[in-house]
DNA sequence: ATATATAGGTACCCCATGGATAGTGATAAT
DNA sequence: ATTATCACTATCCATGGGGTACCTATATAT
């Protein structure tokens, strides 16, 4: 039994072909993780997203809401007019997860200077190794 | 000002080339939520942890300690004896991160059930659109 | 003496995925 | 007639995630 590991659920993210994994790989993406957040505020089109997300390419935002869509995180509503006009919105579902990726989010952006210096020291450690070794 | 954007840091993941915009493309990524989860329990060595988080390679299991090292999240230790001994454990930094993606992985355990459901219901549409199609 | 196991890796290769660029359809504005 | 809007698709290319095989040095087994 491990304690840690199984939440009660009888699933365990640590073994490859629990559904939980897969769960989990789709939530490593930093696409995902944008997405949902920019999406916290409400309801939001394709362009609105796509301005917010700087750097995001048509493709991978549209493949990202499918995504998404599909595993029930966002509602996707199409209004018939031309131009076309479609509107994405958090369900519930994705509104919950939003909470922890929005800490992930301000994880990253509170710990930068932490990171920064850690690597510093990395990168001085290996020319000092690179050094011992001549 | 985008309010709930910038929390205070000066930094902006929404924006590509913030530096914590690569700190989160860092988090986002399957091994490196495992490996970090998986060091929660204490110190352990390479092998342990392979066998702990079913299916990894060796190749992904030491490039994922690398990265986590280089950023200051991971503490790696070499006993020069032989057979070789090394130890991982997180560093204070990746200990505070461990809480947060310890939630992630609780998430994907908790609501596989949720998403099972959503994917069915998605595909059950996507059916009903082909039959209305023809 | 030879073979095998252990531990913690590296070296090499492949292909799936991320990402860039261009195009589509229908209309309204200039 | 030409351009712009909007939400996408299609196509191509390159990076990097992932798998397999191999390496080092010793202790143990046969």
């Amino acid at each position: 039994m491990d304690s840690d590991n199984d939440c009660g659920t009888g699933y365990d993210a640590f073994q490859r072909t629990c559904p939980s994994h897969a769960v989990l790989e789709m939530l490593a993406s930093k696409w995902v993780y944008l997405v949902v957040c920019a999406l916290r505020r409400g309801r939001m089109r394709n362009g609105e997203l796509a301005r917010r997300l700087e750097g995001i390419t048509p493709k991978m935002l549209t493949q990202t809401l499918r995504i998404l869509e599909r595993d029930g995180l966002v509602r996707r509503e199409i209004f018939p007019v031309i131009p076309p006009r479609v509107e994405y919105e958090l369900t519930e579902l994705g509104q919950n997860l939003a909470g922890l990726l929005t800490q992930i989010r301000s994880w990253s952006e509170e710990h930068v200077p932490d990171i920064k210096q850690a690597r510093a020291r990395a990168e001085a450690n290996q020319k000092a190794e690179l050094q011992a070794q001549a």
